[in-house]
DNA sequence: GCGCGCGTGTGATCTAGGCCACTGGTTAGG
DNA sequence: CCTAACCAGTGGCCTAGATCACACGCGCGC
């Protein structure tokens, strides 16, 4: 791993370089495959994680066995936050969607290295807040918008953060089943599908597996709102 | 205003007095009547607010006029954090539920504030981070709960925070309407009506004007979950 | 080759809950 | 006191979407 990637981290994107070498000092390592388990919800556990390389899913498991997920998150995100101030269980499962590889801070050491540096802890800060934030957006659409709509955000902004831009349109590996699709949008398979169809009858976009090519962003925008 | 409100709120319970009084300084007090806005979803603004004494509502408007609750908020509680870290307009509207007072300190005091005292800083993580998880429990239940179980949630969670018990059972005066709180749990009015009065007619609780009386907070929690 | 499992596509029901249309009760203002 | 606004309570109808039940293709191991 070399500093470029924690550079990327909005957390430490403000580092100067022997801060960010002293930093990953208190590193370590991980990598899963696609479908690993990190850790639980429920477990326990006082770890902060840096995605490096790959996705991984956020997920929760309803007392019936159903799954919602919270978020999908990629390179440069962190997760694991709330056992460092809240400290308790881990409010949510973690799973590889992709091969990833990790770094990983301790409770310990991050707070330590919190103190000496009021800068690093108002990046914290505003991750966690522009987390909230969107958490709250979440709720608004789950109450406002219909599934169609919340699948349109939800490609829009899996765009946003994975897409490369071609001559034919937004080509999104997003790497996840429609099963996913669906709970990240808290909603059954089948209508995620059929909405998806939709959009694609209409020349929105064009499926393929585990990944969709946008080919009227504006279009989907309109639906998305 | 007087230090002991201030030590009830999180935020600050670890002042000692030299802190507090000090802290007073900075800080300055306004007040509400019931339907009053403090301000709007999208006004810029960059005080945190601390509730002294009354409710109030956090809100967002849809594109189409239907409003849904993020939270209410009591004494001690704080809101307009969002705001300090990322900065921008305000996410939501606050609304007095009751006639309110409230503490408030700018965005600029409160860094300043923050740098020397990293307990402090902590102490609004662990608010923030707290927030978060409970955003993340809502979102959870939209997807997986339905209405009833929901409402006898919101009342758990209201009994929880304004409760007083009393022998015939705990007397939660929620200061809300049936609209809002509809509103609060992402539902129609008259479903939330259909709700509470099938819980009355089971004798889990009764209802009174902006206000109920559990009788039995067992089978209510038990339709919570 | 042959199954088998997994992901996807699509129709046919069934139902929670939204929306509408009332009623009655209570408070506030003229 | 009368009227107007609000709030609470209830019934009926009607869609979005969950659930069920398939069928298809594609890759993988045997």
């Amino acid at each position: 791993m070399d500093n470029e990637v924690l550079r990327q981290a909005p957390l430490f994107n403000a580092l100067d370089d022997e801060a960010a070498t002293a930093l990953r000092g208190s590193l370590s390592e991980s990598k899963l495959r696609r479908g690993d388990v990190l850790f639980h919800e429920g477990d326990s556990g006082d770890k902060l994680y840096i995605v490096l390389d790959g996705k991984v899913k956020l997920g929760r498991t309803s007392s019936d066995g159903r799954e919602n997920l919270l978020a999908i998150l990629g390179p440069g995100q962190m997760f694991g936050e709330l056992s460092l101030f809240d400290p308790g269980p881990r409010s949510a499962t973690v799973t590889a969607v992709t091969d990833a590889s990790f770094a990983s801070l301790s409770h310990e050491d991050l707070l330590k290295w919190l103190d000496g540096r009021p800068q690093v802890a108002r990046g914290l800060l505003a991750q966690i807040a522009s987390r909230l934030r969107k958490a709250n957006d979440v709720n608004a659409d789950l109450v406002f918008s219909d599934v169609p709509g919340r699948v349109a955000k939800a490609l829009l902004d899996l765009a946003d953060r994975f897409g490369r831009t071609a001559d034919d349109g937004v080509h999104v590996h997003h790497d996840l089943t429609q099963e996913e699709l669906a709970q990240l949008v808290g909603a059954s398979r089948e209508t995620v599908n059929k909405a998806l169809a939709d959009f694609a009858s209409r020349g929105w976009l064009r499926l393929e597996p585990r990944s969709v090519v946008i080919m009227d962003l504006d279009r989907l925008r309109r639906r998305a709102r």
